[in-house]
Formats: C-alpha cells, structure tokens, sequence
DNA sequence: TATATTTCCTATGAAAATCATAGTAGCATA
DNA sequence: TATGCTACTATGATTTTCATAGGAAATATA
C-alpha cells in the first residue's frame, strides 16, 4: 500500500487526494460507512476484502484523519469505525462515482441500486449532484437513503454468506 | 491489475466503478488527458509512472471504452489517447476529487493549482459542482482551464527533468 | 553515409502488495 | 467446560509493482 507522503510533491489536489483514496478497497470500505456499516465485520463482508486489507485500510484512513475509532464496548473491548469531517467531505466523490456507475454500467433492465429522496424539498433526488426536484445541491446528511430491494437481498446474502463461513 | 469481470457481481455502482478507476495511476492518467495531455510521453512524464504501468493502463482504459487511439502519424505510426463520451463523463468525478483535494490537502498559503473560468457566465467556477457566479453545473467543454504559474512551472520543470533523462 | 533523435513502448529481476486460508485474543453465555 | 462472538493477526504462495535498461522504426542532422 502507499505510504503517505509527508512531503506533498505536487500542486495538483487530484493527485494529493490520490494518495488516500487511489484504492479500490479504501473506497470500498468508505461506500461501507457512507452506507452506515460501521463494524470491521459488515465492511469485510460488504466489501468481501480479506481482514487484512480491511485492517490495514482502516489504519491508514484514520492516519489520514478520514476515519476515527470509537469504542463501542469494554470488556472485549470493541471498536466502530465513523467518518470524520474530512471524510464526510468526500461523500461528492462517491455521488459523482455512483452517478458514473449507473450511467455507464448498467444495462436498461437493470434499476438504480439506491434510491435517494431529498429531504429538504420531498422529491427524488436523481443523480446528483444537484436535486432533480428542487436544484440544490446534494449533501450526504439532507439525503434519505433506500437501497433497491435487489440490492438489498444482494446485500443481505452477502451478510449471510459471511455468516456462515464462519 | 484488476481484469474487468464480465458479469457484474454487484448492483453497486460505486464498487463497478471502481473495477475500472479504482486505481491511483489510471487516475492520474484521466486527469492528464483532462488537462489535454494525449502522448504517451506527456503522460508518462506529469503521472511519473513508469511506461508499463501507463501502457497496461491505456491499454484497460481503451478496453474498457473510456480511451480510444488515434493515430496522428503512420510512418512511423504514432498514436495519441483521446477520451470518449464514457471517458469524458468520468469529469464530474475528477471535479470532485479537485474540490476535495483543494480543501483537505492544502495549507492556506498554497493557492489554487488551476483556475476555471465559466465559459457561459464569464466569471470564475470555483470548485463545483455548480458555478459559484451563475449557479449551473459544470461542464468540462465550458470551462477555461488556466494552471496557475506555481503549478505551470512544476509541470514545465517535470517536463524538462523527463527529457533530461533521456 | 553515419550517427543522433524522436516516440512508443517491452524486458528483466528484485521488492512489495495481495490473496486464500487458518488461527488467536478476550470475554460472555450455556 | 464448551461454544460463540467480534476484531483482528500469521503464514506462505501468487501477483503486481518498481527501477533500470533496451529496442524498434522511422526521420533529422552531420
């Protein structure tokens, strides 16, 4: 995995940027939190990633202040991994990418995976990255989430899957 | 590299995305073509990759439909990479990849690596996804891209370090 | 004619990352 | 005592990446 670098060597805030998130599985696991997984265990079997890339992913997203840790219990003690500011800002990279994805990946009979309804105006809010109701532009917290019931079951054999695995 | 799987095995758009972008070099490579660099060695030179790792990148970007080649010299036949329409629309990504990068990975003193000027309003963009003087989304083909002199002279001296080395 | 130069890559071997698979730690519950 | 839950770590084979060098096919220059 890349290192980060202490000494940014260029100008450009693509390539900056890059190296945090210029990995499939970081971005991956930051689908997972935007998707309210919070737990090593649902982001492992979402991303179907080994441990061991999720742990060593989580690590450098927290050194990189994208991600902090919460302990949600003592004795075993249990962590949960949350968004911090900076992470929550990348949420336009994730609609613009989604947006992508549902232009470019998809064939007509398949459906959208998640539907977002704008909460601020009540209508559906398209692909972004403005509301297709009213205009403005889409934050991640003004947005209701409902996966696809396809995706849904998608997600739940994944869960599942991992379960049983075990 | 990460060979594109015939059948998609999510509905997820974001992770079918990433099958084909989720990869710091082949980012960096869509950004160079953005900034109108379309020669093999331009690329090779501002990405500082090394010439495999852009030529197996060109080579799954054009499988993947985002790059086509366009040969601009037969004997000797030389080629160029121009973006698609599917490449082309990959742009709102790398906006919001610029706006995330400008605000997280910079100290106040470091400006702007590039300046856009909204071509139908005339007045500066700002960082999207909407422009800050009119309100419209933002287009590739309707902004004026000027680099700053800063980041003009790293790409300028990347230019002359590459052909030094010749 | 001989020698550089330009451009787009390919070859090679060492170093690093990734993968599948298995296992551990710490505690709770039956 | 045994079984389960959750968050990881260990190991060894495979694959990718990196640094460095080189090649091929033509034109330009001496």
């Amino acid at each position: 995995m890349n290192e980060n670098n202490v000494t940014p060597q260029t100008l450009c805030p693509v390539a900056r940027a890059e190296t945090v998130v210029g990995d499939r599985w970081t971005v991956l696991i930051l689908r997972e939190l935007f998707m309210r997984s919070h737990r090593f265990e649902e982001i492992q079997a979402q991303t179907e990633a080994t441990p061991q890339m999720i742990a060593a992913r989580l690590k450098k997203l927290e050194a990189d202040g994208l991600v902090e840790r919460r302990s949600y219990n003592k004795r075993p003690l249990r962590y949960e991994y949350h968004l911090t500011e900076k992470g929550e800002a990348f949420y336009p990279v994730v609609l613009a990418l989604r947006a992508w994805g549902e232009t470019w990946f998809k064939s007509p009979e398949e459906g959208r995976a998640v539907h977002y309804t704008h909460r601020s105006c009540g209508k559906p809010a398209g692909l972004g990255p403005v509301c297709e109701g009213c205009g403005q532009t889409l934050r991640h917290d003004d947005l209701i989430v409902e996966p696809d019931p396809a995706y849904q079951a998608e997600r739940q054999e994944r869960w599942e899957a991992f379960k049983a695995s075990r």
